[in-house]
RNA sequence: CGGGGUGUGGUGUAACGGCUAACAUUCCUGUUUUGGGAACAGGCGACUCUGGGUUCGAAUCCCAGCACCCCGACCA
């Protein structure tokens, strides 16, 4: 892609209200734009972020046997009733139609997926089943805050799966949490999250949150670094402690963002539906469910959080938006032309890349390339030409070295 | 939802109750410049959040509303 072509740009000032560091950095490099307290637009690079991560969990959701649909947005007041949660969810948003009609906008999708799953599944022969699906969410939050990390509006990963017993939803909720773990690992931020025991509501003991480590965080933990968990701090207490196996004196308190929860939801949702399923003697027994959440707008904003320095963002690179930035300097056609030949190549060779060729001084380019936070800044100039090929830079990393385009290429590959 | 704060060109700021609301940046024109946010010249861009009120006169004072931010509460 050409930087000159991208209709949006990076600012030298940021609105003054703006104080999460997520929000600084995205708005400044001009990955989202914010539209109200809570809402944001995804602008061209924020929305490839964006595509890194879901490709990741729909890949991972896949192999894990989940089957993507996308329900819809409105829920019937009615499916909200049944479960007693259209009075009982504060941050529900009820909008109402021309003929006064009221419907919700989805926060969580338990009510709509298990009448539709409903209909389909009848029989022990059609469980297990999981399904998931990446859509905007909706919650009347009192205070929007942190950024894109507590919005009104979110982009959330949401599954539930669908089971003959206890023992097949452990099965498959064990599965999950190292499914989980795994996206976090390839998303970049996987040495900093943890599994963290939560308060599993009133339908089980414990739920499991997965906690990114960052100062940015809204919730406190306590992680047991020999263990590889950790313990929330709302379900914190000796008789916790004891069931899990661990040892007080080891705990280090850490601030942390929960960038994901699963629950065994068991029948809580699938009773008030009577949602059950004949079993090999014809007799109905009520279906066992799950359900797994991620949020994916929440996941770009915390790694931000975790991965920036104070000049800008540097994208882990599975997740950044182009993988390389190309940056010719200099008024010379030679450089120019070479440059389009290199970019050529890159994407030639299948790599992403982000070609500026605008006519800019060299810091002003330096300084938006650190603010975008691409993994390799590969510059092109009289001098690199001069001495053999081109600077390449890690975004992490201070100094750049000189080689030739063919030896860039093949490290990538490598 | 309780408490606190802030609303001025797109953005960041300034302006004693009193001249045509100023400066910077962005943007446009031109000349120059090109390895760490360049220089010069010229130009576009505002019903000062909204509605009332006080006053000869309001960006400025008062009231109400709205929006945004922060702290807290809330948060499958």
């Amino acid at each position: 892609m050409l930087q000159s072509a991208l209709f949006t740009k990076t600012r030298k000032e940021i609105p003054a209200d703006e104080v999460s560091k997520n929000a600084i950095l995205l708005i400044k490099a001009s990955f989202v734009n914010k539209e109200m307290a809570g809402v944001y637009s995804y602008l061209p690079l924020g929305l490839r972020v964006i595509k890194k991560i879901e490709a990741i969990i729909r890949d991972e959701m896949n192999k894990a046997g989940g089957q993507e649909v996308l329900m819809s947005v409105f829920h019937p007041k009615e499916n909200w009733e049944k479960t007693g949660r259209w009075n009982s969810m504060d941050d529900l948003y009820k909008v109402k139609d021309s003929s006064d009609r009221e419907v919700a906008l989805g926060p969580t999708h338990e009510e709509m997926v298990v009448p539709l799953v409903q209909q389909y599944v009848n029989s022990y022969r059609d469980l297990p089943l999981s399904v998931y699906q990446i859509q905007n969410k909706f919650r009347m939050e009192l205070r929007a805050k942190s950024g894109i990390l507590r919005g009104r509006e979110f982009i959330m990963k949401d599954m539930y799966s669908f089971h003959k017993d206890e023992e097949d939803l452990k099965n498959y909720y064990e599965k999950m949490q190292v499914v989980y773990k795994n996206i976090y690992d390839r998303v970049g931020i996987g040495h900093q999250t943890y599994m963290t025991f939560a308060s599993g509501g009133s339908f089980s003991k414990f739920s499991h949150e997965f906690q990114t480590v960052t100062e940015a965080g809204e919730d406190t933990i306590y992680i047991d670094e020999e263990k590889g968990i950790a313990v929330n701090k709302e379900v914190l207490n000796d008789e916790v402690l004891a069931e899990l196996g661990i040892d007080r004196s080891k705990l280090v308190e850490k601030k942390a963002i929960e960038v994901g929860n699963i629950f065994e939801l068991k029948t809580k949702y699938s009773a008030p539906f009577d949602m059950v399923y004949k079993n090999e003697n014809d007799e109905n027994i009520t279906i066992i469910m799950g359900c797994y959440g991620m949020g994916v707008s929440r996941l770009m904003g915390t790694l931000v959080e975790v991965c920036s320095d104070d000049k800008g963002i540097i994208w882990p690179e599975a997740v950044a938006p182009f993988l390389i930035h190309l940056l010719p300097l200099g008024v010379s056609e030679n450089v120019s032309e070479e440059a389009k030949k290199i970019y050529n190549e890159f994407s030639k060779k299948g790599f992403e890349v982000l070609l500026d060729d605008r006519s800019l001084n060299a810091g002003e380019k330096f300084a938006d390339a650190d603010l975008i936070g691409l993994p390799y800044r590969v510059v092109v100039s009289e001098r690199s030409l001069k001495e053999g090929g081109v600077e390449v830079k890690r975004r992490a990393e201070e100094k750049g070295e000189v080689m030739a385009v063919d030896k860039f290429i093949e490290m990538l590959k490598a």
